[in-house]
DNA sequence: TAAATAGGTTATAAAAAGTAACTAACATCA
DNA sequence: TGATGTTAGTTACTTTTTATAACCTATTTA
């Protein structure tokens, strides 16, 4: 067995952290996560906020965001009908996290 | 000015998060980080440290975080050269940012 | 009736990432 | 001496992701 399988096996975290930056290493889904992080948004109120996200992306990461848990898709049944979205505890927590980096980028960019 | 365009420019610090957060979000940024916070490494002990990188991507990846000021290329005049890679200081304060996320991953994934 | 809004979907194009083979410069093995 | 290996990449080509823009259904407002 090669030197960095054995590292990954020896490691079981290892998974982890790597899955997590694989979540936030794809485009938009941080500036989602703190998009929602002040409160429930709809569609067009993230797509607003995030104007240079494309309505296709922003509905296949919302679907990717639902399918970890992170999100919540809430329909409203007024007329016309509203979806909102808002962060789950999990996800909250991983908005939280991210605002050290938030922090970083307003010292050091 | 339609409202998303008025919501940037009243918020300086808007384009400092996004662009922290276009650079996590670049594939593999996280996990070359992580790396590096424990000590300098080669061009080969990255890409041993996470195979499924390819040393294409890893070589671009490099380039960027050299061209942004978080990492420092070092080349040692040994024979055969060797080049060795380490975070700067605003590197590594990223890195430590970082921390919270892999925290979050432990508990959560 | 016409245009607008909300929350998408679809087709197609462009950009990013993956794969594998190749290179230069030197080192070691036999 | 020649074959093989190592390090740090580069190159050509394929596949996957994202972007762009048009379209759709249901409903509301002018």
């Amino acid at each position: 067995m090669d030197e960095e399988k054995k590292r990954k096996e020896d490691c079981p975290l290892c998974d982890k952290i790597e899955y997590s930056y694989q979540l936030i290493g794809k485009k938009w889904i941080g500036l989602i996560i703190h998009t929602l992080l002040d409160g429930p948004k709809r569609f067009s109120e993230i797509h607003a906020y995030i104007p240079d996200l494309s309505k296709r992306v922003l509905n296949e990461r919302i679907k990717e965001l639902e399918d970890c848990g992170i999100i919540n898709r809430n329909v409203i049944p007024t007329r016309p009908i509203r979806t909102e979205y808002s962060l789950t505890i999990k996800g909250t927590e991983l908005g939280k996290a991210l605002v050290p980096v938030e922090q970083w980028a307003k010292k050091w960019l």
